[in-house]
RNA sequence: GGGCGAUUAACUCAGUUGGUUCAGAGUGCCUCCCUUACAAGGAGGAAGUCGGGGGUUCGAGUCCCUCAUUGCCCACCA
């Protein structure tokens, strides 16, 4: 068979995953192994793949492969999360598109068009992921409002109002008028903008004085019930039981003293807007003041607010500065900047609004959360983010779980009689509850809430609810698969998500929901921009894929990514990653090639075999330490050089031919069982090519995605530091080479002064490698050589023409100074007597073996220098 | 404003409890080579006063202080 000379990824790719898939890989039920559990985290479900999900993913992807081959029962759960207010927002742009206003259709409607969406756009998403590889069990896909699913959020909700952790109240929230919905504080992007602080002068009643405020949000004027300075300041001391008049509408508002007021900000008098902003709101409280809500749920004004009704707000703060202008109200303008907050998913401007909200309580459900990450009984990679978790558990608020929205699990509250409510799974059991209260209340006296839950708070149930633990706690799959193994998620969703899994999983399962959590960065462009969709900087994932192989990408994505780092990426990974894999294929074509004859093992095959098994050795013990620190770069690294340095550079150059393609029976069979193992070990990373060639090397039934992961054996370290000189002399050889320009083709001898650092059973390596008859023992330096030395042992080559003496010369000095150097620095330390006495004392023999090592260096140089210079 | 990090070759990063033959890796760069596995390759090479300044120590990328630059998280200052 004619294989091709660059390694075609495409066709392997489907044939290899459809294999999987129908041999029932990916997928897991509960047996007598030990389980490996991985649940996704659930992209949104009408989310298309992005470099976000491929780094994510890919590194899913590894772990459980990895596990796989080591073992265990894997599971990796896949799914997909219903982002209430994104998809939501979504599709009432769709349906906007149409000429379909939301507030035209009922909840019934609705919903129906938003599973449309959800049908036609959901779950492409995982379709991509097949493409890279990942190997998800699909039979268990799950999405956040399938039916368990979200009877699981009901019942823990129901649950945590009888517990008493769930309470209903009139609060000031973050309100996205875009969406039209209260966020979580975490919901609420702060952003630095350039905005104007406009001075406006109130009269004060029964006075022709006036008192300036400054406010960055002068529509909000309309709303003031207040305006407050600060008791110490002696400006406004005489304004004690004094009012103010409210601009345009004259209302009367009393002037207020409270600490709260900075004196250096502005004039040093504030207005209060109790209904519009936090703080206004607590001195409002705390003074009892009038609260005025001049703001309808989409932003626009007010009846409250008597003037400027309809219009939205940004358009009232453009006129009525102007207006206020007019009269003579407005002092000055300012530019200014502040932070305005605004809506993670809707980007709108947020408003502060007081409105009836769920609440969770959280102080309790934060005390075990803490402990068990500081103790690491849930590990952090990098460990580093504990620093900020603990911070956010310390200071942690209660929740607002209620969004003013209809996609998502509606609030299991029930109404009648006006504001009476029982919580209850169902309407039918809400109804037997309220006829507690009173016996004459018929279902149709109940009147669902209106509100669904925040999209996270099913998200937290996800790692127990995927196995059905939150209806069923006692079912065989939740009990095996949980305490799943490992997390892998990016830091920016900490608190929304991995702090409340573990909550709910201490709260729900009474034990952690992983042992581990990897923290990935963001990837970024080369210019160190987050990819996004409006600067269009993200390249298209599946364009990569095809254009590098999946297992290309993956490589590309891996290459530079430690845990929490940011990925600057550049296709030029994918290159990289591409290229490793056509290097891989190559060195397996090479052995493909191979005729197995009946001829003598050469010796150089022999050393090679033995080295290159103490080598792997060592590097499968480096590989499953990095693993172990979930240093998955490192890993990749690591195997990367054992494939493209070790086994390709120096054992199959050693190994193979000289001439011909004919090899002899165990070096054949070593090299096999040698490219076996490494195949193995690229496995995680390159699945598909590694499959391939696994075939391609034999028919046979078995897969090496289910093969056992090489143990890490015993190596001598002799062995490695021999060849280590090896490899120093044979480049030391071929440099000569290239510097006298003697061909590959011309043979010579080495010549080496005998010394016992040398190794002489890998002479074969040497002649093989640097195109030798053979290697010669001297004793003494021959006249007419060029030599070198690697370690303390000198080599000669005997040269047809006459030796550079000038090149020669200044090589030798160099080294001598170089070592002279050297050794007055060890010297130096050896007759600091606090070293001697204070560095332990392997480390001053170690510094006495450096003397002497060096002196005869020394001395071997000197000698060659006279030499040369005499001659 | 508070907290947590980062600063080591052109780029992306390693450098364990301080020990010098540890200043390293990959990429990139330079030179030579289309040698029958691979030019998506091979061979060789250059490249860093480890952000600045102090200090502790026999000895400091490694510990302490300080300054500078920079990133992230949290926070209601109009």
């Amino acid at each position: 068979m004619e294989i091709s000379k660059k390694y075609n990824p495409l066709a392997a790719e489907k044939r290899w995953y459809d294999h999987w898939i129908e041999k029932g890989y990916f997928h897991s039920t509960p047996n007598e192994r030990e389980a490996f559990t991985i649940v996704i985290p659930p992209p949104n479900v009408t989310g298309v793949l992005h470099m976000g999900h491929m780094l994510n993913n890919t590194l899913q992807d590894v772990l459980i492969r990895r596990a796989r081959m080591r073992g265990y029962n894997c599971c990796w759960v896949p799914g997909t999360d219903h982002a209430s207010i994104a998809t939501e927002a979504k599709v009432v742009q769709k349906l906007a598109d149409e000429g379909i206003q939301k507030s035209d259709l009922t909840r019934e409607e609705f919903l129906s068009h938003a599973f449309d969406w959800k049908d036609k756009h959901g779950g492409i998403i995982l379709d991509q992921l097949r493409k890279l590889g990942a190997s998800c069990d699909w039979e268990r896909t799950k999405f956040t409002m399938d039916e368990d699913m979200s009877e699981s959020v009901i019942k823990v909700f129901v649950d945590l109002y009888k517990k008493g952790l769930i309470y209903r109240g009139v609060r000031m929230v973050n309100w996205d008028p875009s969406a039209q919905t209260a966020l979580s504080d975490e919901e609420v992007i702060h952003k630095e903008v350039n905005s104007k602080l406009y001075h406006i002068a109130y009269n004060i009643e029964g006075s022709e004085e006036k008192l300036t405020i400054a406010t960055t949000r002068p529509e909000t004027i309309l709303g003031d019930t207040a305006i407050c300075v600060n008791p110490d300041d002696t400006r406004y001391a005489h304004l004690k039981g004094k009012n103010a008049i409210v601009p345009f509408i004259n209302r009367v508002i009393p002037i207020i003293f409270d600490e709260y007021v900075d004196m250096e900000f502005g004039t040093g008098a504030l207005k209060i807007t109790p209904a519009h902003d936090i703080n206004d709101y607590q001195l409002g409280d705390k003074h009892n003041l009038e609260i005025i809500d001049i703001l309808n749920d989409n932003g626009t004004l007010n009846e409250n607010a008597q003037l400027y009704i309809g219009k939205d707000r940004f358009e009232v703060r453009k006129q009525i500065a102007i207006d206020l202008e007019k009269d003579g109200f407005l002092v000055k303008t300012e530019d200014y900047q502040n932070k305005v907050g605004l809506s993670e998913r809707t980007d709108a401007v947020i408003e502060p609004k007081l409105s009836m909200q769920w609440f969770c309580k959280m102080e309790e459900f934060s005390k075990p959360a803490l402990i068990h990450v500081m103790n690491d009984d849930i590990q952090f990679h990098p460990a580093m983010f504990k620093n900020t978790y603990r911070h956010w558990m310390e200071n942690i608020k209660d929740w607002c779980v209620s969004r003013q929205l209809w996609w998502g699990q509606q609030i299991p509250a029930f109404y009648y009689e006006g504001n009476k409510f029982v919580i209850a799974e169902t309407k039918e059991k809400a109804l037997i509850l309220a006829q507690k209260e009173n016996p004459n209340i018929t279902l149709s006296d109940l009147r669902q809430d209106e509100d669904v839950l925040d999209t996270w708070f099913s998200s937290w149930l996800w790692p127990i609810s995927v196995f059905d633990g939150i209806r069923n706690p006692d079912n065989e799959e939740i009990n095996y698969y949980y305490p799943t193994n490992d997390l892998v998620t990016a830091p920016e969703i900490l608190f929304f998500w991995v702090a409340r899994m573990i909550m709910a999983g201490y709260e729900y399962k009474g034990d952690l929901p992983f042992k581990n959590v990897y923290l990935t960065g963001i990837v970024k462009d080369k210019q160190g921009r987050k990819m996004s969709k409006s600067l269009g900087n993200s390249p298209d994932p599946i364009g990569l894929m095809e254009k590098y192989g999946a297992d290309g990408v993956r490589v590309g994505m891996l290459l530079s990514s430690p845990a929490g780092n940011d990925l600057p990426f550049d296709e030029s990974l994918c290159e990289q990653g591409r290229n490793f894999s056509n290097k891989i294929w190559n060195a397996f074509r090479l052995i493909k090639g191979w005729e197995v004859a009946d001829i003598e093992q050469p010796d150089s095959a022999k050393q090679a075999i033995i080295w290159f098994e103490n080598k792997i050795n060592k590097t499968i013990l480096e590989i499953d330490e990095s693993y172990s620190k979930y240093r998955i770069s490192e890993a990749l690294m690591s195997t990367y050089k054992l494939v493209w340095d070790d086994f390709c550079s120096w054992y199959l150059e050693i190994v193979k031919p000289n001439y011909g393609s004919q090899i002899d029976t165990i070096t054949y069979d070593k090299t096999i069982e040698q490219l076996e193992k490494v195949l193995k070990l690229i496995h995680p990373f390159t699945p598909f090519l590694s499959e391939e060639i696994w075939h391609l090397i034999d028919d046979r039934t078995n897969d090496i995605i289910v093969a056992d992961w090489p143990k890490a054996k015993d190596f001598e370290e002799i062995i490695l530091s021999d060849f280590d000189i090896i490899s120093e002399v044979v480049s030391a050889i071929r440099n000569f080479r290239k510097q006298k320009q003697v061909p590959r083709k011309e043979l010579f001898n080495l010549l080496v002064k005998e010394n016992k650092m040398l190794c002489r059973n890998m002479d074969p390596i040497i002649c093989k490698l640097g195109g030798l008859d053979c290697v010669e023992y001297v004793g003494e330096k021959p006249s007419g050589t060029y030599s070198f030395m690697v370690k303390a042992n000198e080599y000669f080559i005997p040269l047809s023409d006459s030796v550079d003496v000038g090149v020669e010369l200044e090589k030798l000095q160099k080294e001598l100074d170089y070592t002279e150097g050297f050794l007055k620095s060890v010297e130096g330390k050896l007759s600091n007597e606090k070293f001697v006495q204070n560095a332990p004392q392997s480390l001053v023999e170690k510094e006495k073996k450096k003397q002497a090592d060096a002196k005869a260096k020394i001395e071997i140089l000197a000698g060659k220098i006279s030499a040369l210079s005499d001659a």
